[in-house]
DNA sequence: ATAATAGTACAATGGTTATTGTACTGTCAA
DNA sequence: TTGACAGTACAATAACCATTGTACTATTAT
């Protein structure tokens, strides 16, 4: 049988369910800023190019928390998976906010 | 016999002993977002104005968090209690952040 | 001395969360 | 069909954390 949609659909928070406070909450933990960061220097990602950051499932849970704190988003392309910050969406809520974190983030000793 | 001390003194972390995640976990907390809020418009506080926000037990661990994340300091004069941010510091290490997040929290719809 | 104020220390509790292991679904290549 | 790959769901665990209650210290005013 056919299935016109992707194999998996979620939620993701409109602008209205935004919150700097979960914003934060999940730009406060080392692993999902490196997600955040690997996202927002190299573009586009498949989920299974950050298997080397943490484990698959650690991984999809981190996932979870940046998509449902409306920090990334996701596209299908066939039977791929795309993932990209929405930036045009957090820079206009919360203006420099990320311009900030990531030159603070770039800065770091070790990557 | 005398104490020419202030009469309590706290750790406080150096430039080398502040990072991203500590600054991020801290400010994440909407009790202490609001600390930092306060302190950020209106300048220096003693640690009692701010009893309408928490109780003073909390008040007093959320201060203690903020400080040990490097996000203020505390000046004494006489036998009163200065707290304010360490604002050049954070802004010396992760240039926007602050203003990117105070920038969001003064649009948040409820002060 | 006494009471009031300002602030902290400590224990307890309930909730959240990061991580891992196991198991499952769906897709592609052989 | 079989196996490998990509990704998720769920349960369990351990750690962390926000909050509150109780108790304590230190200082000031009466």
């Amino acid at each position: 049988m056919t299935n016109e949609q992707p194999a998996r659909t979620y939620w993701f928070p409109e602008r209205e369910d935004i919150t700097i406070y979960g914003v934060l909450a999940a730009l406060s933990d080392p692993t999902r800023l490196e997600l955040v960061r690997q996202l927002a220097t190299g573009g586009e990602r498949c989920p299974y190019e950050f298997c080397d950051v943490t484990s698959k499932q650690n991984l999809s849970h981190h996932l979870k928390v940046l998509r449902e704190a409306g920090l990334i988003t996701a596209r299908y392309e066939g039977r791929k998976k795309y993932l990209s910050l929405r930036r045009e969406l957090i820079d206009d809520m919360f203006p420099g906010l990320l311009a900030g974190l990531l030159t603070a983030v770039e800065a770091l000793p070790q990557t």
